[in-house]
DNA sequence: CTGAAAGCGCTTACAG
DNA sequence: CTGAAAGCGCTTACAG
């Protein structure tokens, strides 16, 4: 990014620059044929100079309609929860830039997506997702935010922040380490485990996994399971590594209602890092805004049919009072 | 709308219909001066005839730049609920269509919104709210969706909704019915509580009412408070109506925990009608599409100066299992 | 009060 | 391979 990007460049100066007509600026900027390697190159060089952003509004004008990008959900209803609601803050935004809107297809219409959109985002891949495949049969660019596959995707290090947080725990002393998710056996979550399960075989622990049942109140589901879990044994663990700060909520209360002290007696982490919910709470933070900017970032390059990437996003451990 | 208008009419088709320029049925459309009240009223009349919708893209390109409606919330932390979340979809599509972007904005973000944004629409309003004043300082063109004030607004009819609600259950027999919201003192909820309080006044009953406090996690709030007051008054109430749907879920795990049968023992009903969450759900309809459309249709006339309209949005009795 | 024309930033036939 | 020009739908000086 050039610093005298003052009046955001647009085709007319990246042509002026390179000496060139805006059809070829055009042309090389498109992945269009018809345009030397050279010129291409030049061009794209100095849009990258000027921090070139094309102007949705002009490009909309031109192809007579807004893009619509399928927001694609897995087969479990948890498309109302706060971590999707922000990534579709971001999204939306993000989109926007590009004269595009996203739409949210839950699971039930992920059939439907084809004709509806132009493009898509796929979230909370399962084994044997049908979706990538329906994608590349309808030729519809795509992305994949989650565990890499073929084509483009944006994964959050999520192994990583699990290892993080559970190491954290285990240099605080803990030693019998619970590890709190949903549909334990999905991809997904084996995906979350692994980091889990790392810390504690390097540390000789054992390891405990509480499999909660699916739901869409998260918070309430673990707090009746640990009620029930704690009412029978209430020193089973001394740490719980929650998939999700929803479930670190649920426990805490739980906790709460029985009287144990945390962090004294019992360790609660999060995941997400989530506005609001994760007050209080030590968690790992994911970068939401830039998993939105690069998953966007990565759906241009899909549509010009450029070779796929995979981008990996750093998570963050954040320590706060519960651990 | 004209069924004729198979290919969405633009300006010029417009011009073409009235036998004028294209300036004049843009300075018609966009209330401007300069032209007689005579041919704008003709052309407004041919425009709405045509079912005329303006090129987003084309205004954005002269305008440079995309507007960004900031969707300011009240002092509570509620962002996360599904309902806005929905809310916020919804919104994204029907702004896209003008050329604009819904950009979240926390309450304590609030003081940032007018140099941010062209324009707002308002939720959660509380009492004393110092945000339809900030606006209009900074001339900023809003609606607020929730009880009318100054200035435009739409407003669901949640006091119709809640009297229905609460009717039903009284001719289903109910006759100790209890209304669980939180934060019961505030303006909405009181606005809400008339609607309860009236069909109980009606039917000559004792309103019972649930205050349970404000919480991020409604549903196991909800849950907690009447496992305890379960524990101590099973026979307490035959029937709840519950101020949103998560609430409604929180207290169905509670009865169900108790052994309580529902609907037998004791009736319960949601607020939203929230998809997946309120499956199986006896509650009250919004239609959070149709308020989105019209909130961003009474943006549109606020920019342009009109004079203020209130939009009442009917709310729908959806009965299923749980009454 | 009304209209003809320029221009917003881009893409895409059409020539060369 | 490269460029000059038309045009997407609208707004807004500029004339009249």
């Amino acid at each position: 990014m050039n610093a005298k990007s003052s009046k955001a460049a647009n085709i007319q100066e990246i042509a002026r620059r390179a000496n060139v007509s805006i059809a070829s600026v055009s042309r090389a900027l498109n992945g269009k044929p018809g345009i030397s390697e050279a010129l291409r190159e030049r061009i794209l060089d100095i849009s990258r100079d000027t921090g070139y952003q094309p102007s949705a509004a002009a490009r909309q004008l031109i192809s007579g309609k807004a893009a619509v990008v399928g927001i694609s959900l897995g087969r479990r209803d948890f498309e109302l929860r706060p971590y999707y609601f922000l990534l579709y803050q971001h999204l939306t935004v993000a989109l926007h830039r590009q004269g595009m809107v996203p739409i949210f297809f839950a699971h039930d219409r992920t059939a439907t997506l084809p004709e509806e959109a132009g493009g898509a985002i796929l979230l909370g891949e399962f084994g044997d997702d049908p979706r990538p495949r329906l994608m590349r049969q309808h030729n519809l660019p795509f992305v994949r935010i989650g565990l890499p596959g073929q084509g483009f995707s944006v994964f959050p290090e999520e192994q990583q922040g699990f290892h993080d947080v559970t190491q954290h725990l285990i240099e605080g002393g803990r030693r019998r380490i619970a590890y709190m998710g949903d549909d334990l056996q999905s991809p997904h979550s084996q995906h979350r485990l692994s980091g889990f399960r790392q810390a504690m075989q390097a540390a000789a622990l054992d390891e405990r996994l509480i499999d909660i049942p699916s739901s869409l109140d998260p918070a309430l589901t673990a707090y009746r399971w640990l009620m029930q879990r704690l009412g029978s044994d209430p020193r089973a663990c001394d740490g719980i590594v929650c998939e999700n700060d929803e479930l670190a909520r649920g426990c805490l209360a739980a906790l709460d209602d029985m009287g144990m002290r945390v962090p004294d007696e019992v360790a609660v982490t999060g995941f997400d890092d989530l506005p609001a919910l994760a007050e209080g709470l030590t968690t790992v933070r994911q970068d939401i805004p830039r998993i939105a900017e690069k998953t966007v970032e990565l759906l241009a390059e899909a549509r010009l049919q450029q070779s796929p990437r995979h981008l990996a996003m750093p998570v963050e451990l954040i320590v706060r009072g519960t651990s």
